[in-house]
DNA sequence: GCCGTTTTCGGCCCGACTGTTTTCAGTCG
């Protein structure tokens, strides 16, 4: 709607009011509908943000799934303005121009005006915005993925090197949406200071320069972007030194978190930008990141939790949470051998946990009806728990751990009996099968192996694989409040493809007490050590504490704890 | 349209790059 407002020439304040309220929906930590069927208009509202008019219209949604000023405000405005705002390059007044003068109703029709040569006449259009909207055209093809983490964090670790090896280089790191640990990234973000204001072009230069570049999107004398060919997407912004600290704040966002810092800023007569922290035009601070938020009276807020989503508010009240760290682990409770479908064996397992800091592992290979796995049967798992007897006797202060992976079968049953399990240190129980069960069916079946005597911890409990498989479908909420009222966890897993919990959940999770473990499900060892700190950036975006984590706990209360 | 240790009215974050201009509009972050 503020897209449709803006085309309709409404005045910016309140284009920019459903902006802020867009992105509060779209970055609030719990679904909405959950809210309004508990609290109504009046919850709604307690979002910063939401007023009474926008609060109205997005219950009207929830309830019906429509929302009536929407619809008006559609046909109102010539047909084929929404799809033409899908276009990259292409904004609001260009849309609108372009549909009533051509009679542009869509991606269609625009390609072939562009071809006719029909848009040059219109004003301020010329051959460079042609080109520029063909290039939005393709791209708006091709559809833009956004790249999972655990492919853009070791690309951008890569590209970092490269900057810092620049002679002109003074400080380079990564920003964005990759700094905050998003699970999945838009693009990669990048700061850079030189060593003296004449270094800034060369390094410009050099980025543009960079190999399997297919486009410079922008190279300007601050900022250049750039598009890779295998998709990826690069933006490098240069800032003197001094302003460095505000530079990597402002860049690393979110945008919601940026404006409400700026606003606070404001009232104390502040101006914070990307060059820094000003007072009556006089700069008073901005070489460290740090000095942004004590200009504004907070405490230092880890990138992980700027989302303007509480943040601000438990940082002017000092109840910002002191979050996990990769450190706090203790164990990991989630990774597989060879007996099913891991690459290590267990002692080489055993030595790599070791050696990472561990106390403990809990090999959990899969339950026996997971063929494709090579699942264990009885007599298999017995051999193995031999095995990992014997593996234990060799080390000293480190446990591996009996425990397996059990298939919950599609009427909610596990895949072992009572007494194999019984004999188990840890027992994680997770769907593997019939994703596409309807939410009742999905929430039903979860929640019964939830309440098993046995069932310890609920492992990848959406199932979602990113750009393989979407979440089943199944009601978060109600899981959440049935692992607290059975007294069990819930995993986050940490494989860069899952990241299964997200922070909504898990700030859920959190808030009704009930406890998480971080997983790695590695299946060979580089994945043991080298998926902890997806894991771990993933849990501090949602909020937790080592204390809301069990396997932060030493070995004997861990098991106390999983045995209750 | 939202919001309030300046305010229930009068404000609302801040800036870069491109293209078509000769002072700025449009798009994007």
């Amino acid at each position: 709607m503020a897209e449709l407002l803006e085309v309709k020439g409404e005045i910016r304040f309140k284009i920019q009011a459903y902006q802020k309220a867009a992105r509060a929906v779209a970055e609030h930590p719990r679904p909405l509908t959950g809210i309004h069927e508990e609290g109504g208009l009046s919850a709604l509202m307690e979002i910063s943000g939401i007023g009474e008019g926008l609060g109205k219209k997005i219950g009207e949604l929830i309830t019906t799934g429509r929302c009536a000023a929407y619809e008006k405000l559609k046909a109102e405005l010539p047909p084929g303005i929404p799809e033409l705002l899908e276009v990259p390059n292409l904004g609001p007044r260009t849309a609108l121009s372009l549909a009533k003068n051509l009679g542009i109703k869509g991606v269609t029709d625009l390609e072939k005006a562009i071809k006719t040569g029909a848009i040059r006449g219109l004003p301020r259009m010329g051959v460079k915005l042609e080109e520029k909207l063909l290039r939005g055209i393709a791209l708006w093809r091709q559809g833009r993925e956004r790249m999972p983490l655990g492919l853009a964090l070791p690309r951008a670790q890569e590209m970092v090197a490269a900057l810092l090896s620049l002679p002109g280089t003074k400080r380079a790191e990564y920003a964005g949406s990759l700094r905050r640990m998003c699970e999945t990234v838009g693009d990669l973000d990048f700061l850079v200071s030189p060593k003296s204001a004449g270094d800034a072009p060369g390094i410009l230069k050099a980025f543009v320069s960079l190999p399997g570049i297919a486009e410079i999107v922008a190279h300007g004398d601050t900022k250049a972007s750039v598009r890779f060919k295998d998709g990826f997407e690069a933006d490098l912004r240069v800032v003197d030194d001094d302003a460095y600290g505000a530079a990597l704040h402002y860049f690393t966002g979110s945008k919601t978190h940026n404006i409400l810092i700026r606003e606070l800023g404001v009232r104390k007569g502040l101006k914070i930008s990307e060059y820094g922290i000003f007072r009556r035009g006089k700069r008073v601070g901005g070489r460290k990141e740090e000095e942004v938020f004590r200009a504004v009276g907070l405490p230092f807020i880890p990138p992980e939790l700027r989302e303007g989503a509480g943040e601000i508010e438990a940082a002017a009240g000092n109840s910002l949470p002191r979050l996990v760290t990769e450190d706090s682990l203790k164990g990991d409770l989630h990774v597989h051998s060879s007996y099913s479908d891991g690459t290590a064996g267990l002692e080489e397992l055993a030595r790599a946990a070791k050696k990472m800091g561990y106390e403990y592992l809990a090999v959990s290979d899969h339950g026996r009806s997971l063929k494709i796995a090579r699942g264990l049967s009885v007599t298999e798992l017995r051999k193995k728990n031999r095995e990992i007897d014997r593996v234990n006797r060799l080390l000293s202060g480190f446990r591996l751990l009996k425990a397996a992976e059990v298939d919950i079968l599609e009427d909610g049953s596990l895949d072992y009996p009572d007494d194999v399990l019984a004999g188990l240190d840890v027992v994680i129980v997770s769907v593997h099968t019939r994703f596409n069960l309807d939410s009742a069916a999905q929430t039903r079946r979860i929640t019964k192996a939830l309440a098993h005597r046995h069932a310890m911890i609920l492992g990848h409990p959406t199932g979602r694989l990113f750009g393989q498989r979407e979440p089943c479908a199944v009601d978060l909420d109600a899981v959440i409040r049935a692992a607290r009222d059975h007294g069990k966890a819930l995993e986050l897993n940490g494989q860069p493809d899952r990241l299964d919990l997200s922070s909504g959940p898990l700030r859920r999770a959190r808030e009704l007490g009930v406890p998480v473990t971080i997983n790695s499900d590695a299946h060979t060892l580089e994945q043991l050590a080298g998926y902890r700190r997806f894991g771990v950036g993933t849990a501090r975006r949602g909020w937790l504490e080592p204390r809301d984590v069990l396997n932060t706990l030493p070995l004997g209360q861990l098991l106390k704890r999983l045995h209750r």
